[in-house]
DNA sequence: TGAACTATACCGGCTGGACGGTACATTTTC
DNA sequence: GAAAATGTACCGTCCAGCCGGTATAGTTCA
């Protein structure tokens, strides 16, 4: 742990930088600076910009894939609906973990757009297994209405309370849970 | 109309290099090379960069404010509903010119986030009108799923095709009819 | 009516600063 | 003392914004 120690650091004020003061101030400098080394020191242990942005990627996709437990394997019926669940009670859990791990996504729009392959692959994931569910197209919303919420609080957009906020997941929560239950009902 | 004809290039030829190149590739030069002028003849019409960024966002709002109808005084209550259904129906009548308009947003985001003041206060009148209707739980919860879908878009993380997305939105277009008619059902 | 003047639209070179990246020196650690 | 980790100094490029022009259409006035 100690020996990651610096690079963790590194990675965690790259992310407050750019959701703190905005991705226009997010250089090697500002950086290094708030992890209190040089730009040299930096550069050792990512050596270039993409670098540190690809670290945050992989960061966010690392702790979106263990959240979810993606690796666990059942069938895909109960697998989108697990992960929604668990979408939406890591964000009431801990929104503002989840807020931060976006920044990378917004680094690597701006720097250079090839970057978020892997998260459109794993929007395209997602999309799969959807449609595998007894009623897709509510799942689908629910997921949009997922990234809704990220974005628009990664974006400074969301002013919700975090009353309302809980509010709104729970019924997330519960739509959630009907997507697979149709047939109980109908 | 004429008179107008060099700085509408202007701001749409902006918003093309935002969503085809990406934001690293907006640039005055590359603005006003797209729009087949010099650098000075665009500096002419828009004094700075972020004064074009502002002009991005004017387009888009206004093109927001008149699509939704938002002048029309009705009830509150009716209000969210319309304005939902309408957003609904834009986005999928016409997507393209949907996420052309949010390509000011990301600029914005890039530049200097005070530039999305304007944007936040819309949302936080969103907010408000929402909370009025009967089901504002739901309602929050298509809002998020529009801007969802819109930011995914501009973002090129959404991989739908058209025929899912219509699904999609016609299901969401039923659901916010719901919104104020829960009365009558329960 | 035509000469002097003004406004509008646009051009293109220039500059100064910011920033990514390199090269190498220096310190720390084991 | 060697490898890892960090610092220092510098280079080259990119780009926003500035500025001195040009061209042309419209206005004023004698």
């Amino acid at each position: 742990m100690a020996q990651e120690s610096t690079k963790e650091k590194i990675l965690k004020m790259a992310k407050e930088i750019i959701l703190d003061k905005g991705v226009n101030h997010f250089t090697l400098e500002e950086v290094a600076k708030q992890a209190g080394i040089s730009k040299g020191g930096l550069l050792y242990h990512f050596n270039s910009k993409e670098a540190l942005i690809k670290g945050m990627l992989q960061h966010y996709m690392n702790d979106v894939a263990v959240e979810m437990g993606i690796s666990q394997e059942t069938t895909d019926k109960m697998r989108v609906e697990r992960v929604l669940l668990e979408s939406i009670r890591q964000m009431g859990h801990n929104p503002c973990e989840y807020e931060k791990n976006s920044a990378g996504l917004l680094a690597a729009i701006v720097m250079n757009r090839e970057l978020i392959e892997p998260l459109k692959e794993y929007h395209h994931n997602m999309s799969t297994w959807i449609a595998a569910c007894d009623d897709s197209t509510l799942a689908h919303i629910l997921f949009f209405a997922l990234a809704g919420i990220r974005l628009s609080t990664m974006m400074g957009l969301n002013d919700f309370d975090n009353e309302a906020q809980e509010q709104l997941l729970s019924r997330m929560a519960q739509m959630a849970r009907d997507i697979n239950h149709q047939d109980t009902e109908a």
